[in-house]
DNA sequence: CCGCGGTTGAATCA
DNA sequence: TGATTCAACCGCGG
């Protein structure tokens, strides 16, 4: 494991290298994430003793370019309600960097390249930009750090994307990463700055200074960067910034009830005009807002009520599961893969691109399902719970389809797409870490009823079903024939039949997963890839013959 | 080896 | 609405 050596810094306590900087240096703000003025420890040390202060953002092509062969509007990592929030945060950031005396200056290209180029062409002294855990990033960064240090570039990189620091954590618990939120609490402890004030304010930021030969465009607009804007209801109503961060966090805890009452696992996966949480999460990813503040600002409601909810179930134990899974990303080599991954069962999944793609293009023929994945695909949003629905269903619960390829439709298509808690949650939903009750599986007709027993959320997302009568909305293919008719949507032509049944596809699941289960244990840990064929093939033969002595059995009694 | 805990299952019963 | 039952997993700590 290797541990960051650019760990977070408090600026007012360590006596850092900050002793005397020429006035006349040069800082260059590279913002990633962290797409905020408050709390923004990088840019704070950027504008310390700077006569000039660039602040940048590289328009990187692997994420922005558009990709017309991909399966939804957008680039080959980002559907384009993610790039639609990006632009309209860095929209936002440019504004308030504006009204402190200076501008965001947008590059384009590998930010690497772009980034070495800025530093010579500038003449920069200091170079600041916020801690990422990210493979991609730490790769990145990697380069750049190089760089700088052999032509002595002071780097500032703190750590302010978390509540705490990974490393420190991983440290602690003795270099690999606690693996239960419990531990994972335990070993945390109280954040170092719990009690402490944020800089939540700056009151003005040296300009940036001659830009030399370098390229520098304002914030472009979708059409600049090669999109078209498609129809507009596939628009989330979920707008980036900042500024819309700070409102969304006054408003959700202005209700001091709520916010002490909360309880994540009670919340209505089917709310949608009003959705049960703060959907602040697109916020927390890109770093508009800044999660210490928002600790912060949740601890002193809790403070000023008689009772309030404790993690892990509290809106403050949300905040920690985010931490969490950064802290096992960060700590485990291959964790978005299943090969290579430590702490990720090897399970023979099935690659069955119809069924994937039935899934993903919301055609299962569940309603409830297919309601969330559209909206995934319109708001790229859902609720927890409805995550929970959709990800059980396509792997463990009953299709049996590999957790990577879901994976990859989150991540492109969710708004608030965050690559460690991601893929630490369907590591989660498809049993292969964290959680191993796999005969727990969520109802696809069953589960949203509790919450929904009219089918609102289905008729909303749904529209082709929203005269078909409660008693039949979430398994239409029961309703007669008559009732088709009459609510204008015939099963199998205007929606479509189930692609598995229920019954007997998650029985065959959980069969799957214990024979899965079975051969991990054996191996203890070293599962071959000639092992997980092995058993594919031995759940084949399963099968057949399975249906033959079925198939007699039907005979005799015939 | 045993017992316990694990953010959020479903079906049944009161 | 809430408690119990069902069937029973893993990892961890003693």
């Amino acid at each position: 494991m290797k541990l960051s050596s650019h760990h977070f810094r408090s600026l007012s306590s360590s006596g850092l290298p900050m002793a005397k900087m020429d006035p006349g240096s040069n800082s260059l703000m590279w913002f990633r994430k962290g797409l905020r003025i408050h709390d923004n420890p990088a840019l704070e040390y950027a504008a310390k003793d700077s006569k000039h202060v660039y602040p940048v953002f590289v328009i990187d092509p692997r994420y922005m370019e558009p990709d017309p062969t991909a399966f939804s509007p957008g680039s080959a990592r980002a559907g384009l309600n993610r790039i639609r929030f990006l632009l309209e945060s860095l929209t936002d950031l440019d504004k308030s960097l504006k009204n402190l005396g200076s501008r965001l200056l947008v590059l384009k290209g590998e930010p690497s390249e772009i980034v070495i180029h800025c530093l010579k062409e500038w003449n920069i002294n200091k170079l600041c930009f916020e801690f990422d855990t990210e493979p991609y990033y730490q790769a990145l960064d990697d380069k750049i750090k190089s760089y700088a240090s052999l032509v002595g570039i002071e780097i500032f990189s703190p750590v302010s994307h978390t509540l705490f620091n990974p490393a420190e954590i991983i440290q602690k618990n003795g270099g690999t990463p606690p693996l239960s939120y419990q531990s994972f609490i335990k070993v945390a402890g109280q954040p170092s700055w719990s009690s402490s004030c944020l800089s939540t304010s700056l009151s003005c930021l040296p300009p940036p200074g001659n830009l030399g030969s370098c390229t520098i465009s304002e914030v472009p607009s979708l059409n600049d960067l090669g999109y078209e804007e498609s129809e507009e209801d596939e628009r989330t109503p979920i707008r980036g910034g900042e500024s819309e961060a700070l409102r969304r966090l006054s408003e959700s805890i202005a209700d001091k009830d709520w916010v002490a009452n909360f309880e994540k696992p009670k919340g209505d996966p089917s709310a949608f005009l009003k959705p049960a949480t703060t959907v602040l999460s697109p916020y927390l990813k890109f770093g508009c807002l800044s999660p210490r503040y928002f600790y912060q600002c949740i601890q002193e409601v809790q403070k000023n009520v008689k009772r309030h909810t404790s993690p892990p179930v509290s809106l403050l134990g949300q905040l920690l599961w985010r931490d969490f899974f950064y802290t096992v990303a960060f700590g485990t080599p291959n964790f978005d893969k299943m090969r290579g991954n430590r702490i990720c069962k090897q399970i023979p999944w099935d690659s069955n691109d119809e069924l994937l793609a039935a899934w993903r293009d919301a055609r299962t023929g569940f309603p409830w399902i297919d309601a969330i994945m559209v909206q995934l695909r319109k708001w790229g949003w859902m609720h927890h719970l409805a995550r929970h629905c959709v990800a059980c269903f396509l792997t463990r619960g009953d299709l049996y389809v590999h957790w990577e390829k879901g994976r990859d439709v989150f991540e492109r298509l969710l708004v608030d797409s965050d690559w460690a808690i991601n893929n630490g949650n369907w590591l989660w939903l498809s049993c292969s870490s964290f959680f191993y009750q796999y005969n727990r599986i969520y109802s696809p007709i069953s589960f949203g009823k509790k919450y929904d027993p009219n089918g609102n959320y289905i008729r909303h997302f749904l529209p082709v079903l929203k005269d078909m009568p409660k008693e039949y909305i979430y398994e239409p293919w029961c309703a007669p024939l008559s009732i088709q008719t009459k609510a204008k949507c015939i099963i199998g032509k205007d929606y479509p039949k189930p692609v598995v049944s229920h019954d007997s596809a998650s029985k065959e699941c959980r069969r799957r997963l214990a024979e899965a289960y079975e051969l991990n244990k054996k191996q203890n840990g070293t599962v071959s890839e000639e092992d997980l064929k092995k058993l594919r093939r031995k759940l084949e033969e399963d099968k057949i013959q399975e249906s033959k002595s079925k198939r007699l059995k039907q005979k005799s009694i015939g």
